[in-house]
DNA sequence: ACAGGAATTGAACACCGATCAATAAAATGC
DNA sequence: GCATTTTATTGATCGGTGTTCAATTCCTGT
């Protein structure tokens, strides 16, 4: 067959990112092929390569998604409260929440290398650090509400701690390596207990 | 060539385990294949499938001996001082040293999935959960000094909670997905940072 | 010394990501 | 409307992987 022009090439990336996505969703990174996605919007490996100069480039394009997808989720669950102390906590568990939704494709961000070279694209960290902003804002508003000793700590350094250990309770639940039980419930309770403690002095 | 006896079958296991995971420390999980192994070992592929099932079982094993080496690292750390809240940093220090050491082999631990069927060999659950306990001994040691009003909360919960908190730091940080900088002494300046508010309430 | 068994190999298989000449259809010029 | 150029698309191909297994070669017990 020769050319058939029936989709554009842009077409054609959405069609190959949103089959890709939703084989790891269904299979994890192991199941993300060319071959198979290529199969799944009908055509053949060659035209892939015609939009993404690897498998590497397909994987991040569909993490940046993934990526842009998550802040769009946190953005509006820290819409749905002003006061800061509840908005963390609807932070996280909306964090969770797509955890457990997509893990897949939440994994994949975390957890793919890419080889050796350069790092991740550029906007990777706009919408990184788009989130640490939500958490910052949330504890730089809860900073004030208690009185006395300010903290040395900017809210943007306890953004980061704060989120990183929230990351790290979502994997270690969310990937089952925890070793307990891992209920959905028992998550969300162990999330609220570390946002507790850790914002109960300002 | 036929049967050469030159090493026993734990000997083989052995050789390869400590290839492989000197493979994985060099190019992490990417550069580990049977045929890399084999050659580093002066035998081929075949041999090695005597002495393991198949690849996916040579980095569990690999994974096993990460895990006891750990534990063993942490086990240390705490043994360093009696002190409850000296003991928690020590042992977050202990953490972040074997992460940065060994950086590869440690996200090989946390982010390798076994194909669909079985979870990992139920030795992984013990030295896992003997690290909680460190760290539950340790806040369980911390609690009694802050008098008034116990806390709800076990020392297991906390432990784990805490833990999760920790390793998700680290691991951010030794992956470089903060988007911020991650130097080593600022990374610690964040886990005491975390475990300081976490213990400041009892 | 011999037979049986066990260790070791190397070729094979099926799959993967990646490349590229060949091809067929659309776009363009006339 | 026809010829030419351009471009999308294919499918064969390459080198690599994990895995299997018949064949080979040596050790071991008798």
């Amino acid at each position: 067959m020769g050319r058939r022009n029936l989709h554009t090439r842009e077409e054609l990336a959405e069609l190959a990112l949103h089959e890709a996505a939703k084989l790891v969703d269904e299979g994890g990174v192991q199941a993300l092929g060319m071959r198979e996605v290529a199969r799944r919007i009908g055509y053949t490996v060659g035209s892939l390569y015609m939009v993404f100069t690897n498998l590497d480039d397909l994987i991040v394009q569909v993490n940046e998604r993934t990526v842009v997808q998550l802040r769009g989720s946190l953005e509006a669950a820290a819409a749905r409260s002003r006061e800061p102390a509840r908005r963390l906590r609807l932070l996280c568990a909306a964090y969770l929440d797509f955890a457990q939704r997509h893990t897949q494709r939440w994994r994949m961000v975390f957890e793919h290398r890419l080889p050796a070279g350069q790092p991740a694209p550029p906007t990777y960290r706009g919408h990184t650090q788009a989130i640490f902003r939500l958490v910052a804002a949330a504890l730089r508003d809860a900073a004030p509400a208690r009185a006395g000793a300010p903290s040395r700590d900017t809210p943007e350094e306890l953004a980061v701690v704060l989120w990183s250990a929230v990351h790290g309770v979502c994997m270690l639940a969310v990937t089952g390596k925890l070793g307990v039980s891992d209920t959905r419930a028992s998550t969300r309770r162990m999330l609220d207990l570390l946002v507790d403690r850790f914002t109960s002095r300002g």
